[in-house]
RNA sequence: GGGCAGCUAGCUCAGUUGGUUAGAGCGCUACGUUCACACCGUAGAGGUCACAGGUUCGAAUCCUGUGCUGCCCA
């Protein structure tokens, strides 16, 4: 038999498996044929977006997938995984974008529509390759000859149909919305697309004056604003209508807040309070006014326009802040919006979509608005209409996409109406149709849906799904009747004017439809996340009625991060339900994020990102995957202390807030350099690459090869071995002992996955495996394997507990586990497990996940074997305490009860060997020398003799300190039992089991104390 | 501003319905390589369970508040 290598070689075995993986299509699923009683498990991937190469992130999430697809295929389930990637509307276009006018000089608009939808392509081409490329190197055993995009021809047709439904069914509305404009992408932007940032900016106090002031009545109204260009777009000028009033709310709050501030805080709302007073006396009788003339239709005059504009009252104006006026530009500030909707103010816009202003400004159209800032500062400051300007920190949103502020914008949009159709998704939840796990996340999906927001799904971009909606003006309805008639995939509105919006469900309506009258197709496309919510049903063929819909529609569970609950499965439950009536899933299981030692999101502009490439190169996927199943707890962050790896030496460097954004890092152990990913310069580029990794993946990486020596160490004793059924057997207490563990283990680890406890499962395998089997179990057949007697037993019980432990660990580890079955094959490819009625697969992908009766587990066989392995931990203990030789055989007696001694008589041995001892003595009569060191455990006083070797001093200061600390547990103990409240209202078995430990450590001291005098009189 | 979480060993995390002498991995210390594995073995050190109150015979666990951190929504 060829030896097996020591190490674990993962990136061979990658390679092969995966061939036989893809030889064998073991990943491909075919929809249920008749007489097919097999359950189904499917799943849809979150498809990742085509922007970019994969990231932690996603490896967590397919991780998790992938073990539910491959428990569920071990367990007899049909079982479909379907992949495919997002075509990510802005996001994508964003970079192509920005590559073209970093390498080209070009804009969008230089290049076209149709050239720049070209280049998008390509862009997509080159990176779906790579990141179904990375999910197959992760091992994720998805159905790859179903592979979708959200762009491709089937979901489009999804898109349409979808779209036009909703249009049809006048759930389709236009309307003007106050949209994050970007200026250099020249698009809205979603709220979730904007981040804010704190710049330096200014306050500018500015004097309206009032058109023909009466006696009494003042002669101007002062507002302040950061963003003084605005006013070219001003509607009005609010004051509050009861400003009395106000203040009074202002104040019972603050009064409400000083109550229950501490000390510190109140000096600071004593001055709040001071200044509501100084504005009762000195600001409400102007307020007051302003408010009387708004109600009477006075005007002020726009400065530089010289335009009339109305005083309104409106709440929004608050007497407590700044001057108590504020001025209302309705087309671009959400909150002024909200106002002239209102107070039926005109919605003056006065930018271009390229950022210029326009007409509207008058003298000042066509300059940029940082321009115009300036000029109408001057100009304001001129006309001696500029009060003041302050200093201040200013939050603005900037674009996420272009990093350029953005503009609120008013502009045309198309709205899905939600109050409708978000019921039933609503109800889905709170009736259990879709289950969310962990619960607690059912709350923000509900709480958002709650609101029923129409969902705005225009998009000012090239790169997505062309809304379906063609405009055509100066016709009559019957001339649409008479063009369309007898196709029943079209649709239209009026458009509130002359002309219609025409919706269809072919992408070819047919521009000339009408004679003399072209109808032109709306320019703007599909928000992504339109398409991303029919993904459960478009990629399974709807709006056909396939096989495939029939046989895996709904899909069984939704795995996904956090972040996207509203955005994507809040969407996906509502299209899916609208579109088939029925929920797109049962279960959503939800997973953390992955946060880098300082607790930022990771992101390739801060540098601190892990590449899953990189540690599948260093560690192996299953070392990556290991690491990410056992991340997966139900707490929302998971901490990733990210290192660099010296290309030179391997040494590991803590990545730091510092270093972390250096094109180049010398390695502080060899001194060598590498480089990183902001390495442009041509000499820190010709240095080799430090990748960054986490020291998270490597107890995957040494479990991987744990299992791998395991595994070698079976096979070496499995000569002479004919392999043929393995069962539990009655005999050895060891083996009784592996069957009951074998049993629970998997009932435990089978029902954590179940429920979507990822890391339970994972700890669960990896501490038996490791400490139980190996530790163990595997010491343990030493012994037995060199007496003939007892060495069949041995290979077949250690036969049955490797095959099960890979095939519940496949699913985490699917690449070293199929490696080591491979390897099973050769040598004992004739052995059957219990539960393989239809023989041994031949690739562990196919396995049947083990199913070992519940008759197995046996809690007194588990308890008596943790005495043994109790008394072989004494023993070790004692050993090293005195500094014993590992080699040194030492003599051991074993006092114990007569039932005890009986359990242990076949096991000494084992002890023998794990523990290197001679056993001079074991009964319920047997001690050790005097002066041996001793142990007491579960009921066993264990007596070491050491002869000359022991060093009695030390043994004299440790058992010392030992009793110090069991007397003090004692004190403790008999104070509790000793108050009477405790025994009177404490359940008996408590008061019982506080007993019982009493007594224990009460015979433990006494012990300690006698062995201490024996050594006493010794020293 | 509203909501949801987290705070346990140097680091990263477990801790099921309150009943402990609070656990794991990494790191650290000591010892150990012919006999599966140094990506290893054996043993050890290391904790006021963020803080302050409360409920209880009993609190890491339940309640209230505070602080810090993160996320989501405005």
């Amino acid at each position: 038999m060829p030896e097996l290598p020591k190490q674990y070689d993962h990136k061979a075995a990658q390679a092969r498996c995966r061939a036989l993986w893809d030889a064998a299509r073991t990943w491909h699923a075919e929809p249920a044929a008749p007489g097919d009683t097999r359950p189904v498990f499917s799943m849809v991937i979150p498809p990742p977006n085509v922007t970019g190469a994969l990231h932690l992130g996603h490896a967590l999430n397919n991780t998790l997938q992938d073990v539910l697809v491959r428990t569920r295929r071990m367990q007899g389930y049909l079982t479909l995984w379907m992949p495919g990637t997002d075509h990510a509307g802005i996001a994508t276009q964003a970079v192509v974008e920005r590559r073209l006018l970093e390498e080209e000089k070009l804009s969008r608009h230089d290049l076209g529509r149709e050239k720049l939808v070209e280049r998008i392509w390509a862009w997509k081409e080159q990176y779906e390759k790579r990141i179904l490329g990375q999910l197959r190197d992760l091992g994720a055993s998805c159905d790859w000859d179903r592979t979708r995009f959200t762009l491709d021809d089937q979901c489009a047709a999804a898109v349409r149909e979808a779209f036009f439904r909703l249009f049809d069914k006048g759930l389709v509305r236009r309307g003007k919305r106050l949209v994050n404009w970007d200026t250099f992408l020249q698009t809205a932007v979603s709220d979730d697309e904007v981040f804010h940032e704190q710049v330096k900016g200014h306050f500018w106090h500015i004097r309206y004056d009032v058109v023909d002031p009466q006696l009494g009545e003042p002669a101007s109204v002062t507002v302040a604003t950061t963003r003084p260009e605005t006013l070219l777009g001003d509607a009005a000028v609010a004051v509050h209508p009861d400003p009395a009033a106000a203040l009074d709310v202002a104040e019972r709050v603050l009064r409400e807040k000083r109550a229950q501030a501490n000390a510190k805080e109140h000096a600071e709302i004593d001055r709040a309070l001071d200044d509501l007073a100084v504005r009762r006396t000195e600001l409400l009788p102007l307020l007051e006014t302003l408010a009387a003339m708004a109600r009477a239709g006075r005007k002020v005059r726009l400065p530089l326009l010289g335009r009339a504009i109305p005083l309104v009252a409106d709440e929004w104006a608050k007497p407590e802040m700044g001057s108590g006026c504020v001025k209302i530009t309705p087309a671009h500030d959400p909150n002024d919006y909200d106002v002239g909707r209102r107070q039926s103010l005109p919605m003056v816009n006065i930018l271009n979509p390229d950022g210029t202003l326009n007409a509207e400004a008058g003298p000042y159209a066509g300059l940029t608005i940082h321009k115009a800032r300036t000029k109408v500062v001057a100009g304001l400051d001129a006309a001696g209409q500029l009060v003041q300007v302050e200093d201040r920190i200013i939050e603005l949103a900037h674009s996420d996409r272009s990093k350029t502020p953005i503009e609120p914008y008013l502009a045309d949009q198309w709205f899905i109406r939600m109050d409708e159709i978000a019921q039933p998704a609503l109800d889905a939840v709170t009736g259990g149709a879709v289950r969310i796990f962990p619960e607690r996340y059912a709350k923000s999906y509900l709480d958002w849906l709650g609101e029923k927001r129409d969902w705005p799904v225009s998009r000012q971009l090239w790169w997505g799904h062309r809304i379906p909606i063609w405009h055509v003006d100066g016709v009559a309805e019957p001339d649409l009747a008479k063009a369309f008639a007898g196709r029943d995939g079209v649709a239209w509105t009026s458009d509130g004017g002359t002309g219609w919006h025409v919706c269809s469900r072919d992408e070819a309506l047919g521009v000339g439809a009408i004679a003399g009258q072209p109808l032109v197709r709306d320019p703007d496309v599909l928000d992504t996340w339109f398409s991303s919510a029919l993904w459960p049903h478009s990629t399974l063929g709807w709006p056909a009625a396939t096989p495939e819909l029939a046989s895996f529609y709904p899909t069984s569970t939704l795995v996904t991060s956090r972040d996207i609950i509203t955005l994507w499965v809040a969407r996906m439950v509502i299209m899916g339900i609208f579109d088939t009536g029925k929920v797109p899933f049962r279960d959503v299981a939800i997973h953390p994020k992955i946060l880098d030692r300082y607790g930022e999101t990771m992101s390739k502009s801060k540098g601190n990102g892990v590449d899953p490439v990189d540690v599948i190169e260093a560690l192996g996927a299953d070392a990556l995957r290991f690491g990410m199943v056992s991340m997966a707890t139900e707490t929302q962050d998971v901490r990733m202390p990210v290192e660099f790896q010296c290309p030179h030496c391997e040494a590991r460097i803590e990545q730091t807030v510092q270093n972390r954004m250096h094109p180049r890092i010398e390695c502080p152990k060899c001194k060598g350099a590498f480089r990183t990913q902001w390495a442009t310069k041509p000499d820190d580029v010709a240095l080799p690459r430090g990748p960054a990794l986490s020291e998270r993946f490597e107890s995957g990486r040494n479990f991987s090869n744990k299992l791998w020596n395991a595994t070698r160490f079976v096979l070496m004793n499995l000569e002479g071995f004919e392999a043929g059924s393995l069962n539990a057997s009655p005999a050895a207490l060891e083996d009784r002992w592996l069957a009951s563990r074998l049993a629970s283990v998997t009932r435990d680890a089978t029902r954590a996955i179940d429920e979507y406890r990822f890391a339970e499962a994972a700890r669960i395998l990896y501490a038996f495996a490791w400490d139980e089997f190996c530790s163990a179990y595997l010491e343990l057949c030493k012994a037995r394997l060199a007496d003939p007697a007892t060495r069949p037993q041995a290979q077949a019980m250690l036969l049955l507990g490797l095959d099960t432990i890979l095939r519940l660990l496949h699913p985490i580890m699917p690449f070293v586990t199929e490696e080591i079955w491979q390897h099973l094959q050769e040598i004992a490819g004739g052995r059957r497990l219990p539960w393989d009625p239809a023989g041994l697969s031949p690739t562990i992908m196919t396995a049947a996940w083990p199913t070992p009766p519940a008759a197995w587990i046996d809690d007194r066989t588990e308890r008596q074997f943790g005495t043994f392995l109790a008394v072989v931990g004494a023993i070790r203990e004692i050993r090293s305490r005195q500094n014993v030789p590992p080699r040194t055989q030492v003599k051991v007696a074993i006092r114990a009860s007569r039932e005890t001694s009986d359990l242990l008589a076949p096991m000494h041995a084992s002890l023998a060997s794990m523990a290197v001892v001679e056993i001079t003595g074991a009964g319920p009569e047997a001690s050790g020398a005097a002066g041996a060191a001793t142990a007491t455990v579960a009921g066993c006083d264990v007596f070491v003799d050491l002869a000359d070797l022991i060093d009695v001093g030390a043994e004299i200061t440790r058992l010392t300190k030992e009793n110090e600390k069991t007397a003090g547990f004692i004190q403790a103990k008999q104070a509790k039992l000793a108050d009477e409240k405790f025994a009177a209202k404490a359940p008996p078995q408590v008061v019982q089991k506080e007993r019982e430990q009493l007594a224990e450590l009460e015979a433990k001291l006494a012990k300690g104390l006698g062995t201490l005098a024996a050594l006493r009189k010794k020293h």
